[in-house]
DNA sequence: TTATAAGTAGAACTTCCGTTCTTTGTCAAA
DNA sequence: TTTGACAAAGAACGGAAGTTCTACTTATAA
């Protein structure tokens, strides 16, 4: 484990309030590349006189956290805020999967496949990486791809808008396995854990709370299997 | 996530003092962490007026070089910052950051966050690596961890057992954010969206069909930012 | 030439924002 | 109790800073 040899201080040794106005300077910085004003502050952390908020951070500066420059407007600066280095000597020699993100993924529309050429043109930019360990092992590199979930019609699959699913290209499935599957007879693309029940098939939810569906196996077009599904919320 | 090729528009395009405007500007944060302010670019690039400096930072506007905050000073930010970065990932082409993976997170306990000594003794080597892409901009090393979810109680967060959540150790959240809080009345963790509505707080379920619940402020204790969430189905 | 736009200047105006001062309250040591 | 350090609150001051308006110049094209 690799340790930065610019220690931060403490933490700890703040008050409450000082490590909230931290927080959100940090936020506020990342959120506008410039720093907040006195009263911006104050209104986050729900001070309502500068100079308490002004009080505080020169205890923050005293701290080691910041730095102030006098008479300044937002003139505030984080002190340990060089990651970037870091960021560069955390780079692992990890399994690392470049996967091309080929298209959408819609409820009402069949699941586009590399190869199918459905029309699309995907931009040969884009691509998602992601470590190895996520896909389990014997994936071959050409069947593995990846689709963006458009809108929130698959939230019984936990699965919501922009999360990315990437997908092993497969007409068939073991059970318990998670398959985009397209449904014949009522035109939709799901996502479902697949049984094989004699010539039934039970489409289970991921969401165990909601109940199973069962349909003749010949309806059910097996697009691929699920092997990861990424969300990225900030 | 995606790599999208945003080529930097053309610098040549710029007029002389555009281009010195954009070098003073780049150099000025630089060297301060914050931007400057007209009069500052003015004095620096030798134009007195500052309406003269205003015009041309909205050229620069327009052409796409920086952008700007109305009414706020400094509000200034430069669009195409990260070339250093870009560089960086294309020549590692696997930006990879190793989190650790700190312990779990339950609907009834809350969120052990590292450093906060919570007598958790995790593994060393319990780590999971992903592409910092999914974490959004620079988030420092020290304040990302991870936890696995234990349970299904988190299944309207579009969340369910085993999955990986990626967190941001932080105290405060703004609006849209979506976070893990501990309430203190029910003595519940729960991961929700977050807006701050007067004295009130909004935790709206990411399951969108969902009903928001409005708690009291003080009984929200906010333990991190969620920044993604990570499911492996093979 | 004329006209229309682009660039430059200067000044006034209003808001923003850091600083300072006074007052009040809390807590622990003497 | 008194004292003093620390924390918080509010108000006021003055300078900083973005915006706007008008006027003057320089190109560029018709």
């Amino acid at each position: 484990m690799v340790h930065s040899n610019t220690a931060e201080p403490d933490r700890s040794k703040l008050s409450e309030r000082q490590r909230r106005i931290l927080d959100f300077i940090e936020n506020f910085i990342e959120n506008h590349s410039y720093p907040p004003t006195i009263r911006e502050i104050g209104e986050a952390v729900k001070i309502g006189s500068t100079s308490v908020v002004n009080y505080n951070l020169n205890k923050l500066v005293k701290a080691g956290f910041i730095e102030r420059a006098p008479d300044v407007s937002r003139g505030l600066r984080l002190v340990h805020e060089n990651e970037l280095e870091e960021v560069g000597v955390m780079v692992s020699h990890a399994n690392i999967r470049r996967i091309p993100l080929v298209g959408q993924i819609v409820a009402s529309e069949p699941v586009p496949i590399p190869g199918d050429d459905f029309g699309y043109n995907f931009d040969e930019d884009d691509t998602i990486e992601i470590p190895a360990q996520l896909l389990g092992k014997k994936t071959s590199r050409e069947s593995v791809y990846a689709l963006r979930v458009k809108g929130n019609s698959m939230i019984d699959a936990l699965v919501r808008d922009k999360d990315v699913v990437v997908l092993h290209r497969q007409e068939t499935a073991n059970n318990g396995d998670m398959v985009a599957v397209w449904l014949r007879d009522t035109g939709e693309t799901t996502l479902k854990y697949f049984y094989q029940e004699g010539g039934q098939v039970r489409l289970q939810p991921a969401n165990t709370t909601m109940e199973p569906i069962y349909v003749d196996a010949r309806q059910v077009q097996i697009q691929g299997k699920v092997l990861a599904v990424l969300r990225s919320v900030s």
